[in-house]
DNA sequence: AGGACGATTAACT
DNA sequence: GTTAATCGTCCTC
């Protein structure tokens, strides 16, 4: 397997981390996952980033510098993580929208009983973190650190030719800014879903 | 103190 | 194709 990426790897600009983290292979424990999606969320100058209205209790971590974990909980069930990336203070990360369990499938099942296919095990961001046993005590955890549980390597070689970039699911702004990333013919990528549903209070 | 809503998923018809 | 589940976070009183 390849080396563990650096903290400079992950200090480039998010945009240029983005699409360089397909093909790199995340190992928690015994369960390994190959990147095959991700988006770019770019901070203070993204009205569709976490970190957009400053810094909270939660998004803290994604103000420091890059090679961090940041996880967060959403619609009230599930955990999505993200690689912070870009220079320190840019607040931008990468969220890990889909993978291949390439090693430890039998752990990762474990994790994900209503899972019937193993191409779906980490297929969507929640179901990725979710069989890589990630969730909010995660976050913060230094991804560069000797030991880290987590760790992030550089993966077999990826045809770049193979590299496709498009909206980004599930958010309501800032749409039209194609800062989804993925490996093209992958099985694992998650199928796209435009814009928001809006189901509750819906004000239109 | 209260309420709206989400970087989603699974289970339906 | 549709929709319920479920609660932390953040914004507005």
């Amino acid at each position: 397997m390849g080396a563990r990426l650096s903290r400079a790897f992950f200090a480039s600009p998010v945009l240029e981390v983005a699409p360089d983290l397909l093909g790199c292979v995340l190992t928690s424990g015994s369960v390994a996952v190959r990147i095959t999606e991700v988006e770019a969320y770019q901070g203070l100058d993204d009205p569709a980033s976490h970190a957009f209205r400053g810094p909270t209790p939660r998004t803290e971590v994604m103000f420091g510098p890059p090679g961090f974990l940041y996880v967060y909980f959403t619609y009230g069930m599930h955990w999505c993580a993200n690689l912070v990336c870009g220079p320190d203070g840019t607040a931008s990360a990468v969220l890990l929208r889909a993978g291949e369990v390439i090693g430890g499938a039998d752990v990762a099942r474990e994790r994900r009983p209503a899972c019937k296919a193993d191409r779906d095990l980490a297929r969507g961001p929640a179901r990725l973190a979710s069989a890589l046993g990630l969730t909010g005590v995660d976050s913060g955890l230094d991804l560069c650190a000797p030991g880290s549980p987590l760790t992030v390597r550089s993966g077999s070689t990826v045809d770049t030719a193979l590299v496709r970039n498009g909206p980004r699911v599930g958010i309501r702004v800032a749409t039209e800014r194609p800062w989804r990333f993925w490996l093209d013919g992958e099985p694992t990528v998650s199928t796209f879903r435009p814009g928001a549903l809006r189901k509750r209070g819906d004000s239109e």
